[in-house]
RNA sequence: GGCGAGGUAGCCAAGUGGUUAGGCAACGGUUUGCAAAACCGUCAUACGCGGGUUCGAAUCCCGUCCUCGCCUCCA
């Protein structure tokens, strides 16, 4: 078994992975502030770290993994009162519809996934705590509000998750006029509220509410305690977010070691080469992108490249509707894969006890023996998941040629048991390989059902007419009438359907 | 200005010193009444540019051009 190597951004290396306590795995990634729906971007750390997830796994490691949602947050609390509606109700709106989305995308659900809203009391004791050993400060505002400041300064090791030396960044830093912090670099743990009806909780500094960094260095507290194994989020929250959670949890819990051992970062999704955000409105949710395509398909865009570096994603504008054209053909390799999966069943009923010792069948299992290895092999290296897919290509490409060759020669009683029974081990290798990768989670026929009532639906199609055209073209060709058959055939392909015609009858399906 | 990522065949994308990445598109073939699917083959001795080290460099070193990100809310 080859062990796991991770990119660690504190060492800005790559270095074997080695837990905290071993054969256990604690990780904790920062999750979404639901003020809104999740664009594309968002889901790229859902669905890399669930695959990180799924590999510590699949290695014997017993994963607790914590995923926060931020629910109180200043964009929360402006858009709320944009909508006329309170802050909680809003992202109480919005969390489920991103835990559904990520769903979608075949993430597995957090062991915890806690919210800001309901770590209030943990989140003032560390402030508290803070404030006590001389780490943060309690500034009165004008307003006569109180805030709480970390004391960026007091903290020795600031700067070192992000490379960045303090002067320099006092210098260029964009800072806020806010006269009651003692230094431009240190930043809010907690903010009070001016008047008593705003949105806020009861603390020793007044009413208010948490900073934004706060939250993560509590939450992760109190599920996986100080100096957990890795700590993951998008390459932005590098700095500050950050490096603002080291200095405050390692200020909390001096002489217990970092924060977190590894940190991970995942890049951004480009359009046009530049990053996907809402500023840019260049944006789309997955939500937008599942009217045209199945959820797997995206799952498999993003594993399609490396977590570290830009992913491309493109979108083009025809009359009617934005298409995908990556996710378009990502969702054919899906349909391919479903399809081997489904022969290969088919090809299984076959296999029998025999010795193996079919030598042409030898180069397949070769093949489709080695497959999960190299999986595991190449997600070990840093999850290399577009190396993963290869071997996952590689494997069902074996699959059809074992198929194939099945068919062709199918009196060859013995054979057929052999090369069943290769089947078998090949289904095997391939579910399981889909499995931690996290993709094709239903049967071929759900996912055949599914997708083909979403393409008749964005093709604008109906089975029924579609069902009468095959069925005058199933009679033209009985009656051997191959000119109007071919006509038939030409018209549904026009319109997106395509025919097999095939021993049990005619097979049809939508094109993506 | 500081820190960082990247430029690999028509397109997407692995690879960090020597032996096939993989996919898509295109074209040719096996199969088929014709097709589709599947499979085989071609495109592919490609690595931004200029030097250097080496028996050997996409990979190491120096220089240089370009693109992008963070430094302000951001996945």
């Amino acid at each position: 078994m080859s062990s796991l190597h991770l990119y660690n951004t504190l060492t800005r290396s790559v270095e074997p992975f080695v837990a905290k306590v071993p054969g256990e795995a604690r990780v904790y990634v920062c999750g979404p502030t639901v003020y809104d729906i999740a664009h594309a971007g968002n889901a790229r750390p859902a669905v890399v770290f669930d695959v990180l997830v799924r590999h510590l796994a699949a290695k014997g490691n017993r994963v607790t993994y914590v995923r926060n949602l931020t629910d109180v947050d200043d964009k929360i609390v402006e858009r709320a009162r944009e909508r006329g509606e309170e802050p909680l109700a809003l992202s109480a709106r919005m969390a489920p519809i991103y835990q559904a989305d990520m769903r979608a995308l075949g993430c597995a659900a957090p062991t915890h996934e806690p919210k800001v809203s309901e770590t209030i009391p943990e989140i003032v004791a560390l402030v508290a705590t803070l404030v006590a050993n001389g780490s943060a400060y309690v500034a009165e505002m004008p307003s006569g509000a109180r805030d709480v400041y970390f004391s960026v300064r007091s903290f020795e090791g600031y700067g070192k998750l992000s490379r960045r030396q303090i002067d320099e960044l006092e210098v260029g830093a964009r800072v806020e006029a806010n006269e009651s912090k003692r230094d431009p670099l240190d930043f809010a743990l907690w903010k009070g509220c001016s008047t008593d009806d705003a949105f806020g909780w009861a603390s020793p500094w007044g009413k208010g509410r948490p900073g934004w960094h706060i939250e993560c260095s509590a939450m992760s507290a109190k599920f996986l305690g100080h100096g957990f194994d890795i700590h993951g989020g998008g390459m932005d929250l590098i700095f500050p977010h950050h490096e603002n959670e080291i200095a405050q949890s390692e200020a909390a819990h001096p002489g217990e070691g970092p924060l977190a051992r590894v940190w991970m970062h995942n890049g951004f999704l480009n359009v046009d080469k530049e990053k996907m955000s809402k500023s840019l409105g260049n944006f789309v949710r997955p939500c937008d992108i599942y009217e045209s395509n199945d959820p797997e398909a995206l799952r498999w865009v993003y594993l399609s490249v490396q977590y570290r570096g830009p992913l491309s994603f493109d979108l083009e504008k025809t009359d009617t509707r934005v298409v995908y054209p990556g996710v378009d053909e990502a969702e054919r390799r899906v349909d391919y894969v479903y399809a081997t999966l489904d022969r290969l069943h088919a090809a299984a009923a076959s296999a029998d006890d025999v010795e193996p010792g079919a030598k042409e069948l030898a180069a397949f299992a070769r093949v489709i023996d080695g497959a999960r290895k190299r999986v595991e092999a190449a997600l070990d290296d840093d999850l290399n998941t577009p190396v993963a897919l290869a071997v996952v290509g590689e494997l069902a490409k074996a699959s059809n040629e074992l198929c194939d060759t099945l068919e062709k020669r199918r009196k060859d009683a013995r054979l057929l048991a052999v090369g069943g029974a290769l089947a078998v081990r090949a289904e095997v290798a391939l579910r399981s390989s889909l499995d931690v990768l996290g993709l094709l989670h239903t049967t071929a026929e759900a996912y055949a059902e599914r997708t083909r009532e979403r393409r008749l639906r964005v093709r604008g199609l109906d089975v029924a007419t579609v069902s009468a055209k095959i069925a005058e073209r199933v009679a033209a060709r009985a009656a051997k009438d191959f000119a109007r058959a071919d006509v038939l055939r030409a018209e549904l392909d026009a319109s997106g359907v395509e025919l097999a015609d095939g021993k049990d009858g005619t097979q049809w399906r939508v094109r993506v």
